[in-house]
DNA sequence: ATTATTTTCTATAGGGTTAATAGAAAAAAT
DNA sequence: ATTTTTTCTATTAACCCTATAGAAAATAAT
């Protein structure tokens, strides 16, 4: 049960332009791989991701790049993990043999609690210097 | 982010165990291979991890089998995942870039509330009925 | 228009993990 | 001794993750 690269990834480029948000300059992928060690080539697909996900804008050509399509308070955890990974905890339960449905229907609990606490976390948490708590509305 | 087939296997295996708890006969992989639906030379290595990991004990030869170590509320799912699969949640966070540390730490948190979350849970959760809830000590 | 810049799209490859299969060896009871 | 059952270990096939690469498309600036 682990959390992908690409997530960490995406967490800190998400970090970045949440740094950024509010500059007219746009930030290119070569600076972004850069300031967060990432290698650019994956970067690039991890952000095609993030834009096709609605989490980020870009403009191609000169001038172009990448910046946040919300405010960093908007951009929650859960939908980061949802755009990049598809689920936030994916169970392949069969539900299959005699304890299978119940089993199944235990860690469907674990799951929604995991999201529930992923949903309080938003970009801004990753600016913020020390643990300060988040509550959602 | 995804649970293995073979945590779900442990935990069907290990709930099939639960409901014999008490009883003088030891259960065989093969009884609890087709009861609970799941491949028998897979799960012989799944009932050896668990036996390793001290939830499960067994007996060899004629008379021989596997039973639970302890009560089925003594068992909490957490442990169950740590046998199996090393770590309950896994981060291979560097915590390289500007924005790494701070992003590990975030995700720190959540794996710690996941933990919390699977230790509320034990074998006999398998075993109710319905969704009543557990509360640990 | 032409050129430089930057995203976009798609293919591919290596490595590692997972799920499963198989079989011989060891232990215990009858 | 024989049967039963766990134990140990090796191997394989398929899949996914991470990363690399390069051509195509769009945009701005000259």
């Amino acid at each position: 049960m682990k959390v992908s690269m690409k997530v960490e990834y995406a967490c800190r480029v998400l970090a970045q332009l949440a740094r950024f948000r509010g500059n007219k300059q746009l930030s290119h992928v070569e600076e972004l791989a850069k300031v967060e060690e990432i290698p650019a080539n994956y970067l690039v697909q991890i952000l095609n991701e993030l834009k096709n996900g609605g989490l980020i804008i870009s403009r191609r050509g000169k001038q172009g790049g990448y910046a946040l399509a919300k405010n960093p308070d908007e951009i929650r955890l859960n939908e980061v993990v949802r755009v990049i990974d598809g689920d936030v905890i994916e169970l392949n339960f069969s539900g299959n043999g005699q304890s299978g449905p119940r089993v199944a229907q235990v860690w469907e609990e674990i799951a929604h609690n995991l999201e529930a606490k992923m949903n309080e976390y938003t970009l801004e948490s990753f600016l913020q210097p020390e643990s300060e708590t988040m509550y959602y509305i």
